[in-house]
DNA sequence: GCTGTCACTCGACAGGGGCGAGTGCTAATT
DNA sequence: AATTAGCACTCGCCCCTGTCGAGTGACAGC
């Protein structure tokens, strides 16, 4: 076989599937042969396109609407035109857009994610997520328990990088001020300066104190391997954007669904290093018309990630470029 | 005048309103005067009715959508279904369903809350919203200041009922992990046992330490300052509900909107002592089909409020001995 | 003051025709 | 063998129309 001639195949085809992706994108509709044939100024005829788009329709990267409709590209198009296609320019108004966000943003970590998906809301106009760093790893750095009620307390965490985590613990029985004082003691000398590890025993439920202090102490070690063990924080923004982008209510039904289940979040935005784009049916939830893209971040206390949710027909090259240069961003500012 | 005619008059009237209303609640569309004839069985001839209805529309408590079409209510006829036609009835197995709730969630605080929207939402089908008690009035019980930057450091208070408050504060220069802790020591010495005041004081800024540690206790005085003040945490839940409740995309982009904006819900909930309902243009929020039934709560941190968004046609009832069955279980609750 | 009746209004819905976009196929061309 | 021009065909969209029925307001009579 010719190989040039194999060649130029190739990229003919290639330059029509990414006509009709980037169309596509642009607006909304069916790509016609004409439109595709335009928007490339490809030197053939309506013909040839309408040939190539029928080559690839059988090869499932477009399908019809209706018989005289023009062609809608499928998740496996928009995964091809990704990873192969899509030139990752920066929009440098975008990029600067984002460092005076971080040089004016003075917050503490959890509102400064908050404000961190706005930002991606305003810069791509979808809905946006960050994932704060998990406890995990970090130092421990004081503790406190806080008498509740008559049989709880609440164990307050604080960790070398800020991090607060809180939970409620559900004493055995009820306890005086000075007992709980004294496990307060006995927990702060056992834990601090230690490194939180999800599974970690620290002896205390065989610390050398008085009976009713022991047990108390088993149920605060409980608290605390929970509070290891609790999900990231997870941070959503921009879900007014929504009724913008997808036009139908059961869409927007859905996608409010899997904004408010954390664990679908995580699974969706989670794993892989660096950046990751999904899109449709690569995630797990059926039959919508959704795709990810997120990437991760480090900083001292950990790192997490952030991505953006939209449909299928997004603006990768806009909206990679802005979650790409908001984690770096943001790994640089809480790096100072 | 006769006087027992008028009364009869007034109770046909209320009748045919109450119908009208709870109609459309039920189903959503224009009422006639045949369907409010058969919901009243009244002893009356549906031409009466009709008469009735022309007088409710000429006194704004009721709309045509167009000539031939049946009565809408409007905000005022909500209004006064509510203030004199609705019987506040207990429904008994939701207050076991909260009840349930309550005594089998252990959390602090904020998860509570969140989960308490949930909650809401189920009993309700509405989307929800929980304010948390703020900071004010509670007594400092432990501060760290914890260094996150070279000219960063966090500072975090802990009071009394196990609230936990951050606030990033920017150093004016860089200073030694020594000097930090001299700054530390300081601040817990003037601030751990007073009350969070919102305008508090402690002379922090003049306090006999090393100029450098002074200027910084200056800064963390501002950030205690803005902690103090700042808004209480807030709590949506059931963003998924909207699809059903609103058939708009439009109208959906607004709640969530109103949803977003922290600022607006405050208002929208606030303010009233007890149970609060607000209905159309009683919001801040011009032309959108809402209404707010909201609770104030108390608990040993303080007081706050649960409430349930809705449209004008919602089921008042249902949703008010929701709201105020939730936010008693919470106040018992948290008192024990 | 209530009722029965009747003409009238107006939206919802279904059917039908024309339009136009866009395709696939075929036969001709290079 | 690939490309092209031309053409018949399909099918959704839109507009128009007529019909139907729900519901009203008005009016005269009880």
């Amino acid at each position: 076989m010719d190989e040039r001639r194999t060649d130029d195949r190739d990229d003919r085809r290639d330059e029509v599937l990414r006509a009709l992706v980037e169309e596509h994108i642009r607006t909304g509709e069916p790509v016609s042969s004409k439109i595709v044939l335009e928007s490339t100024g490809l030197p053939v005829s309506g013909a040839t396109i309408r040939n190539e788009l029928a080559s690839l329709e059988r090869e499932g990267f477009a399908v019809q609407p209706h018989t005289s409709a023009g062609r809608v590209p499928t998740a496996r198009a928009y995964r091809y035109y990704v990873d192969h296609l899509s030139p990752a320019k920066l929009h440098s108004p975008q990029q600067r857009r984002i460092s005076d966000f971080f040089a004016s943003m003075h917050l503490e970590l959890g509102r400064l994610l908050k404000a961190t998906t706005e930002l991606l809301t305003d810069l791509t106009q979808y809905p946006s997520v960050a994932i704060g760093p998990g406890a995990t790893g970090e130092i421990v750095r004081a503790t406190h328990l806080v008498q509740t009620g008559a049989k709880t307390a609440l164990l307050v965490v604080v960790t070398a990088s800020g991090r607060v985590t809180q939970e409620l613990c559900r004493l055995p029985e009820p306890m005086t001020t000075k007992e709980l004082e004294r496990a307060e003691e006995v927990l702060a000398r056992a834990v601090v300066g230690k490194e939180i590890t999800g599974t970690g025993d620290f002896g205390l439920a065989t610390a050398d104190v008085p009976a009713p202090v022991r047990a108390a102490l088993g149920v605060v070690e409980d608290a605390l391997r929970d509070a290891s063990a609790r999900t990231a924080d997870i941070y959503v923004g921009g879900t007014r954007q929504m009724a913008n982008v997808w036009d139908s209510l059961s869409t927007v039904q859905r996608v409010l669904e899997v904004l408010e289940r954390e664990a679908t979040l995580l699974t969706m935005l989670g794993g892989a290093e660096g950046t990751s784009i999904r899109i449709g049916d690569e995630l797990p939830t059926d039959d919508v018309d959704l795709a990810v893209v997120s990437t991760g971040y480090e900083i001292a206390a950990g790192g997490g990630r952030v991505g953006v949710i939209g449909p299928m027909r997004m603006d990768y090259r806009k909206v990679i470029s802005a979650v790409e240069g908001v984690s770096r961003e943001l790994g640089d500012r809480m790096a100072d």
